[in-house]
DNA sequence: TCTGGGGTCCTAGGACCC
DNA sequence: TCTGGGGTCCTAGGACCC
């Protein structure tokens, strides 16, 4: 049975924020991260001062300020919050090799084993070690929960904030999932909860009462099994140090919608060459390009394409997505929210995921390569430009 | 109240192959 | 001439998470 830890950091982006601007962010109790008082923006985390007037997560910032005017609003802090990320996890890395980040402010650490290698120490002990040298080397408090799997290691993690540990021993799984509500359950979101509820289950005491065959009956085999398994503190128990990212994107909500094709285009250009930047800076390379539009009434569609090959240069990334927001715009001509452009099908150089040797790359016709090596050295140069001279040393790669 | 930006995973249908 | 299943890849959309 495995061992597993996850470290939350307590409303991350409020620390960050602080950390950031003592000054300012520091001294004040009812804080919103994220969004501005008048535009579209959201709150990304609020203090736990704020959430007392009713503040969220994820609530557009100008409703979050009704609730609370006195709240003070800073934008989201991104360099401190990727800096912070790095420099807990390097902490982590110091306990065990088996750190796999989940997120920007959580991270599973494996210590199956470690029991030995920390003289019999059972886990609790181990995470409160843990603990305190995270916030007194990067000021940055946590929690952390423990279990047998994934999941049970996470809700453990909600039971011990603020700031503390709580781990469910072996054996205690189903005691403890017993306790939660079904919407508790991570991966059981408002729509599954509310039809979970319509069919009269709202606790895992509910659910639990019911046999495999009966939840696959009510929701299918797939997410019968799922919920079954789920509800018992079951699931994926593996934490894997190397997953790397399988998409890399960049998207925008503009202030106000756009019309223009022009300008939509300009904008696709921008970000694609943003997004393709990203691509390789991290040495990668991707197969599948995606557009993605939100129109004006908030209808969200997307358009992809898989290559024969995979490609890493602007002017190759940016051709296919002109083409597909083409495609999106010809189907719905409507002003647009949101843009995006999303690389996925990524490998590293010389690495996985690349086609076999016989392999043709399905469904692409041949029609001259999509990417020449010249397009990949006018790549390079411009990252060193913009290295050098800034982001604004090149206008786009439209113009090389 | 009027809905961010970064992701992951799942589903379902169609193409294509065996 | 009609008719199988299984597997994989691709695309579009959606649920969900932080």
């Amino acid at each position: 049975v495995k061992r597993l830890l996850l470290l939350d950091c307590d409303q991350f982006f409020v620390q960050c924020a602080r950390l950031a601007d003592p000054e300012g962010a520091g001294k004040a109790r009812l804080l919103l991260v994220g969004g501005t008082p008048e535009g579209r923006g959201v709150v990304t985390s609020a203090s736990y001062e704020a959430r007392g007037y009713g503040c969220r997560s994820a609530m557009p910032t100008a409703q979050a300020l009704r609730l609370c005017p006195e709240a003070l609003v800073v934008p989201v802090p991104r360099e401190t919050c990727l800096r912070k990320s790095r420099e807990v996890r390097a902490v982590l890395e110091r306990f065990t090799p088996l750190v796999e980040a989940a997120s920007i402010d959580e991270a599973f650490l494996d210590l199956t084993g470690t029991e030995r290698l920390y003289g019999g120490e059972d886990p609790g002990e181990t995470a409160r070690r843990i603990q305190v040298a995270v916030v007194e080397e990067t000021r940055i408090i946590v929690s952390i929960g423990g279990g047998s799997s994934r999941i049970v290691a996470k809700l453990a993690a909600e039971r011990a904030k603020p700031g503390g540990v709580f781990v469910v021993p072996p054996g205690a799984e189903e005691t403890f999932m017993a306790e939660h509500e079904l919407g508790q359950i991570p991966g059981v979101g408002p729509v599954l909860r509310e039809r979970l509820r319509g069919m009269g289950l709202t606790s895992v005491r509910d659910a639990l009462a019911l046999d495999l065959p009966t939840l696959q009956a009510m929701l299918g085999e797939g997410r019968g099994s799922w919920l079954h398994h789920r509800i018992r503190g079951r699931g994926p128990d593996r934490v894997d140090p190397r997953s790397g990212a399988k998409s890399i994107s960049r998207e925008e909500t503009f202030p106000t919608d756009l019309h223009r094709d022009g300008e939509l285009e300009d904008e696709l250009v921008r970000l694609g060459a943003e997004a393709t930047a990203e691509l390789r800076r991290s040495g990668l390379t991707a197969r599948t390009v995606t557009v993605k539009v939100r129109d004006g009434d908030f209808r969200t569609r997307s358009a992809s394409r898989t290559l024969a090959e995979p490609v890493e240069s602007e002017r190759a990334i940016v051709t296919v997505a002109v083409e597909l927001l083409e495609r999106l715009r010809a189907r719905r001509r409507v002003g647009v929210r949101l843009l995006g452009v999303g690389l996925s099908g990524l490998s590293g150089e010389g690495g996985e995921g690349q086609l076999g040797l016989f392999e043709d790359g399905a469904g692409e016709e041949s029609q001259g390569p999509l990417e020449t090596e010249r397009d990949r050295a006018v790549s390079r140069l411009s990252d060193e430009l913009r290295e050098r001279f800034g982001p604004t040393a090149l206008r786009s790669g439209r113009l090389l």
